[in-house]
RNA sequence: GGGGUAGUAGCUCAGUUGGUUAGAGCGCCUGCCUGUCACGCAGGAGGCCGCGGGUUCAAGUCCCGUCUAUCCCGCCA
């Protein structure tokens, strides 16, 4: 080995010994006489002494620059008392160099590497210097977090019997769900892998084959349009069980993620989670994925309205839309723009506009549709919404789930609003855990004209909803669960369809796919069915979001080692590119003008 | 596909109603310095103002287009 210590290692009871360091220079202080190094490798920093005169290496040191790979051979003194710094582990030694070896001078790097500079950094910049991105001790610990966090999924999914199987990453098409990433057949001229979107189909088949506990942490790709907490290929751990119901999964979960905050915080999370109907997670958030850890909860204002004179509010409550509000409490000093941030916020999600009352400090009611109330209905809005001076209360009426998703988002948003003003605080080590449940199994898609799968296709209805597949689909529960955490869902899944004639009636009568089509796509699937299939039930977490969440950082980007851009580029090593006509006549494909 | 934000020195940014030679901090280079740890001091170099077009006597600044990054909507069974 090059060295006999790390960098984090040395402390007072070294003194004396000698010692071989190495790794990069993270500052150089030359004083004339005498010059410091802080030699920095991926566990912390030694302060090292170079004596000028040392013949040894004197001739060398004019040469080193900052982020220089050196080894230092030295001795490890004390330091005196005056000049210790109680900012560093080894702030109580230093190593005078006897000798120096100089392995690669570095160019002065195209960004500054102190963490506090770097996060202000383009981040383009940051991507095509990721090598160097990464050597930033920030950076490193999200590595090492991720890396903390896999490996207690692994030890707890082992201890419960779960193996770990590979499954294929060339799969084939299955344009139902996410758009694909396709993959050209060399050996098959004119045919198409496409990478797998998740293990999905593979993961039952393995239950059909007696495997009873899989696990793997699957890569999944998906070429859709990316957003913070999305990149074209990311991380699942994707689990998959038979012989179990809802419970069992709820609890194998809740012990995973809690084995993962204690090995990885070292925080206790409490169990069981609480858990919330999807209705009511709209009802009261506008989403199903609500962040508990504040409240500014949405109301339902239907009854109060549904004989009103505010033609508005009533005529969409007479064609069977609702009217809700919810209190953004102290926030009446929202200015204009925000004002406007919201209201566009709001009319992107399908809104007309977004009503409001803004109460001042001194109590006074300002709103452009309060004229419009009765004074039985401004006393009722008081007390349903708990309104005070100070406060701005947001309405929206539309269709349920319009209305509810609007709010949602304004909820949000106005919480935001809320934060920088310091009116609310949402701690950020606070988790608040939550299983999401009892969704639809279908939603009816205007645009196609027909059901599709809330999930997927192969979630099994609740037991007793079985019954109105066909005469009321959308009434149907699917046995489907989202975990989520603090607004992030951070898993998702279900207990599968493991009769061969459900699942056919599923997809021929409810989703209504012509039965070629299901015989090409899923035949194999349906077939396994008929040999035994166990009852059996999975779910995915995203890891990448999880591992984001644990190391605090809000975007994926920042704990993947090497993510793309928006556009789903590689930056550093400038992927994706044009291929030669070679390769391209090797898989049977022709490249045509984009415009063609 | 749509909407927003940003792009000026290696990095982070400032640049007023369009007006002389485009600035600052950090970094970089040179020199000095034996106790610094974001060392200090003195001096210096460094600019296609993203790119293309337009308006104007005059454009970093105004207009149009375009590229890149980013945030959001659509999309993500």
């Amino acid at each position: 080995m090059k060295r006999t210590h790390t960098c984090n290692a040395l402390t007072a009871a070294d003194v004396g010994s000698d010692v071989r360091l190495i790794g990069w220079i993270d500052s150089l202080r030359d004083h004339g006489g005498i010059q410091f190094i802080d030699l920095r490798d991926r566990e912390g920093l030694t302060q090292v002494i170079v004596d000028p005169t040392n013949a040894a290496y004197s001739g060398q040191i004019d040469r080193l620059r900052p982020e220089s790979v050196v080894e230092i051979h030295g001795r490890v003194c004390a330091r005196a008392e005056a000049d210790i710094n109680s900012k560093l582990p080894t702030g109580g030694i230093e190593v005078h160099a006897e000798n120096l070896v100089i392995h690669n001078i570095s160019e002065t790097p195209p960004f500054p590497l102190e963490d506090e500079k770097a996060w202000k950094v383009n981040e383009d910049l940051r991507l095509q210097y990721r090598y160097l991105d990464l050597r930033r001790p920030a950076m490193y610990r999200t590595l090492r977090m991720r890396s903390e966090a896999a490996k207690a999924t692994r030890d707890y999914l082992a201890e419960n019997g779960f193996l770990e199987i590979e499954t294929p990453y060339l799969f084939k098409s299955t344009p139902e769900g996410a758009r694909e990433f396709l993959v050209p057949s060399r050996l098959n001229p004119g045919k198409f892998y496409a990478l797998a979107q998740s293990p999905q189909q593979y993961k039952q088949m393995l239950m059909v084959a007696g495997v009873e506990r899989y696990y793997q942490m699957a890569r999944c790709f998906r070429d859709e349009d990316l957003r913070a907490d999305r990149q074209p290929e990311f991380t699942q751990i994707d689990i998959e069980m038979s012989f179990i119901d809802r419970e069992d999964m709820y609890a194998l979960v809740e012990g995973l993620l809690a084995r993962m905050w204690k090995d990885v915080l070292g925080v206790e999370i409490p169990r069981p989670f609480p858990r919330m109907a999807y209705h009511d997670a709209m009802n009261r958030y506008g989403v199903d994925k609500p962040d508990t850890r504040f409240d500014l909860e949405i109301v339902d204002l239907g009854e109060l309205f549904a004989q009103s004179d505010f033609k508005v509010f009533r005529g969409v409550l007479d064609s069977g839309g609702v009217v809700k509000a919810f209190n953004a409490k102290g926030l009446a000093d929202a200015t204009q723009g925000e004002m406007r941030d919201l209201e566009n916020a709001a009319k992107s999600l399908g809104a007309k506009g977004l009503a409001f009352i803004r109460v001042s400090a001194e109590g006074e009611w300002k709103s452009p549709i309060l004229k419009f109330f009765s004074e039985a209905e401004v006393a009722a809005l008081k007390e349903r919404l708990a309104i005070e001076p100070g406060d701005l209360v947001f309405f929206a009426a539309a269709e349920w789930e319009r209305a509810c998703s609007i709010l949602g988002r304004i909820r949000l948003d106005a919480a935001r609003l809320l934060q920088q003003r310091g009116r609310l605080s949402i701690p950020t080590d606070r988790y608040n855990f939550l299983w999401v449940i009892d969704f639809p199994l279908m939603i009816f898609e205007e645009a196609e004209g027909r059901y599709v799968a809330a999930h997927h296709p192969f979630t099994a209805p609740v037991e007793e909803d079985a019954d109105l597949l066909e005469s009321n689909p959308k009434a149907v529960r699917g046995q489907h669960y989202d975990c989520v955490l603090n607004g992030s869902e951070i898993a998702g899944g279900s207990i599968r369809i493991h009769q061969p004639a459900l699942q056919r009636k599923v997809f021929e009568e409810v989703l209504k796919i012509p039965a070629d089509v299901v015989e090409e796509r899923f035949g194999y699937m349906l077939r396994s069915f008929k040999y035994g299939a166990p009852p059996h039930g999975g779910i995915a977490f995203g890891f990448d979001r999880i591992v984001s969440i644990l190391a605090g950082r809000p975007m994926i980007r920042d704990v993947i080692a090497f993510p793309k851009t928006q556009k789903g580029q590689d930056l550093m090593a400038d992927g994706p590119t044009a291929v030669t006509a070679r390769q391209l006549r090797d898989v049977h494909m022709q490249s045509l003008p984009i415009d063609a």
